[in-house]
DNA sequence: AGCATAACCAAGCAAGCGCTAGGCCTGTTG
DNA sequence: CAACAGGCCTAGCGCTTGCTTGGTTATGCT
């Protein structure tokens, strides 16, 4: 077992499970099943991973931790109005999530299947991101241009944009920036 | 096999499956966890459902069915103004979420683990759910109270409401009128 | 009394599961 | 050259899974 390592071998298999918990789910997917599509023997995942769990953990802190990282990065780059910084941050969580999406599908719907150890640390990524949406939608409050309680949007907004991984079509009509300003307006107070 | 019959001992199957279904997946929930929880044997289920699926899908498919039917009731006793219709489905759906939400819980979080013919049967009744939130929201942007597109702002509406039962906590300091509230103002452009 | 039916049990089958043990190549390093 | 390590394979162990079969018991109807 080489388990710690950051190989590029086990990259590429966080990428293939990651499709395949998206599209059986982490239960229904079974080792065989990854090693197949990996074009190995499902013996051999257990030279990259301890155990089938740290591979659904790793597919999750990946995702996630790239789109932290996305997010501080856009928030940076907008202008500092609230309206810009918002609507950085929704164009960037549709972005990645539909982008990267068999993973962040694997980290919104497999999330329980996580032990108690790797819930634990992974809600910490997951809070500082949250944080990040807080910090800006607070802002926009104190600016007088959202009304009623910050943590309660946050999650109204976070909730609504990972809703759209049930219904919307990457590949339909519309697209994520023409979502994004929806949302951003919906929050926002319309300025007259 | 007894299958089809709606006897009260299903009934109290369907609620106990709910509970183990929500508290470990349905994958990891084995039948003779079920049988267990209702003091029978394991293969005494097999007189009340066909298969494990069947029973996923009857604890889905009798939540969604009495959310419609108390939606549809809050909706003709609400005022007729947009926003009491508004109020009137925001509040009974967090009711309904957090009351029976084990069962509820199960409809969100399980509803890849349906085989595609129920699924797709599923599909049609929370589509007449969706149908009257549409509606309502529909109306409210022909009256100027929502900017935006109405099939948007229903799901993002649905959305943020669904996502409530992964972070609220009924037994906390905050109650679901208040959720509903905050709801509908993000909603509803302000009154001046 | 005679019968039907619903509800359940005891026992177990076939398949599939995660994971292990020990060994085989191949390329890199001293 | 030898030593090593990363990546993989073969073979299979021990266990759990959903589900089946044939039979038993309790209840109520005629």
């Amino acid at each position: 077992m080489n388990v710690a390592t950051d190989s590029p071998r086990r990259q590429e298999l966080i990428r293939v499970a990651a499709r395949l918990f998206m599209q059986q789910g982490f239960d229904r997917t079974t080792v065989r099943m990854l090693a197949d599509a990996m074009g190995i023997k499902s013996g051999s995942l257990f030279h990259h991973f301890a155990d089938k769990q740290e591979i659904l953990c790793a597919v999750i802190e990946d995702s996630t931790r790239n789109a932290l990282v996305s997010a501080r990065k856009a928030v940076s780059r907008a202008d500092a109005t609230s309206r810009s910084q918002l609507l950085a941050l929704a164009r960037v969580h549709l972005d990645t999530l539909h982008d990267d999406r068999h993973a962040h599908g694997v980290a919104l719907y497999e999330w329980r299947r996580l032990n108690d150890e790797d819930r634990e640390h992974l809600t910490h990524l997951r809070d500082a991101y949250e944080a990040l949406w807080y910090q800006v939608i607070d802002e926009a409050r104190q600016a007088g241009l959202v009304q009623g309680d910050s943590a309660i949007v946050t999650r109204f907004a976070l909730g609504a944009l990972n809703w759209t991984a049930r219904w919307f079509d990457p590949d339909g009509p519309m697209d994520t920036a023409r979502l994004a300003d929806e949302l951003v307006d919906m929050i926002l107070i319309p300025s007259p």
